[in-house]
DNA sequence: CGACCGTTTGAATAGGGTCAACAACTGTGG
DNA sequence: CCACAGTTGTTGACCCTATTCAAACGGTCG
């Protein structure tokens, strides 16, 4: 169930809520009221999505406040998470590469609050706005490069250090420090961190466990928080068999 | 051993060499004048380096002849062939990502003819002449597009389906028509084909007979020709079993 | 012709996926 | 407040795929 149109507007939005954001920084006031007058806001409740691989690209998004799994769906019905988006991040930008439909799904990992723009903006703005244009191109190059790291992890890594890879990422990205260490700031399961690291819940659940055994983690129902991002790391980095 | 400075001066570029690629379509006979008034021609001997990763990223190429691949290296030295260039695709546009190095290696699978230009009149070309910014937007954005692929198909198939998948996408991307099926149109080994399905070149090597002795391709030394695509499709989405 | 590179093939091993059962926790409704 | 259903997580046993190790073969090139 799709939450694009479920939307309700917000009766003011304020300059600052984006001012701030890569995107949009070192825009003049006039443009933060040109650019916000034409976004809808949008509350996507917890497990929504907010758009559908293989729907019509009609609107791109900002992330304002919350979470976001970006997942794709193989035929047969097995999900891969591509990424997590943070708050102040672009998601949806087909139009950027040139798609017609959107490649994959973002789904609330919490209760969010997003910005929607009608995808023909976004020509628009890139050519009004050149920081934005560049800032955009700096996203979609960085992703790339994100994606090319994936692809060399899978590769060349065994699973372990993979899952240890993939948590370090996140606790990076989104990590809270915490008494404990840092905690990984939304729900996630065992299956999540599979469909993240290419493995099953199964393998990632005794990783957990026997990491925590070792002090490096703590983890709980949907919740992990890393206790020796240093461990951890030396463990992600130790090296691997196969070539 | 880069390449990138040994090269000569060609003594005359036709415009009619770039006209019809896609990155310069339809730019005035004047524009790509200039645009090969700043390119230097440079010849790269098989197996040398167009350029190489961690490198400062100096130039930005087109391929004009021949067949590159580009490879990524791990720390520990470890080869993931990221994928293969074409004649008249764009190559080390570092620029384009915003990246002050090159992300991967560049190496000649044959010998080839390269155009270069000086990193900084990327963006020159790129507001000088829309079409070609607009259209390394979309050869950008189909990188990712690619590098996602890549990364669910290593996330939910087994090396078989990769494998074949893997070889399917040479085909279409450079194969040619002979006698026997379709040709790998250059030199391409068994440790080629692991480092980019990410196995090891026994395995690619017991696959590659078992298919030969199904009459699905034939190969040889540093050669392969798919003799039936479609069989060879069926084989490559069959299911996977783990999720 | 001899050295080397790419390839083939066998045998042994192990990483991790599959199957199965259960435990712990959350939330719901009576 | 408790019973029950539905998730999510844990853990053991088994087995299979693909890697590792090892050896040998056949073109190719200097």
């Amino acid at each position: 169930m799709p939450a694009s149109l479920s939307g309700e507007a917000v009766t003011q939005l304020d300059r600052s809520l984006i001012a701030e954001l890569p995107p949009f920084q070192g825009l003049e006031p006039a443009a933060l009221d040109h650019v916000l007058g034409e976004a809808r806001s949008l509350r996507v409740a917890k497990d929504a999505a907010i758009f559908e691989q293989e729907e019509e690209a009609k609107n791109f998004f900002l992330l304002l406040d919350g979470h976001v799994r970006v997942v794709k769906t193989t035929p047969d019905g097995q999900q891969v998470i591509v990424r997590y988006i943070s708050c102040g991040e672009l998601l949806g930008i087909a139009q950027a590469l040139g798609l017609k439909a959107y490649p994959a799904s973002a789904i609330a990992a919490v209760d969010c609050v997003v910005l929607a723009w009608p995808g023909r903006l976004w020509s628009d703005f890139s050519t009004r706005y050149p920081s934005f244009g560049a800032d955009t191109y700096r996203t979609v190059g960085a992703r790339l490069q994100e994606a090319h790291t994936r692809v060399v992890e899978m590769s060349t890594e065994q699973v372990e250090q993979r899952v240890a890879h993939g948590l370090l990422r996140l606790a990076n990205q989104t990590g809270k420090k915490t008494q404990e260490g840092v905690l990984i700031d939304f729900p996630i399961s065992r299956q999540d961190i599979a469909e993240m690291t290419g493995t099953t819940l199964h393998t990632v659940s005794r990783l957990l466990s026997a990491w925590e055994a070792d002090g490096l983690v703590r983890s709980g129902r949907q919740k992990v928080t890393v206790v020796e991002p240093h461990r951890l790391f030396l463990l992600a980095g130790g090296r691997a068999r196969k070539g």
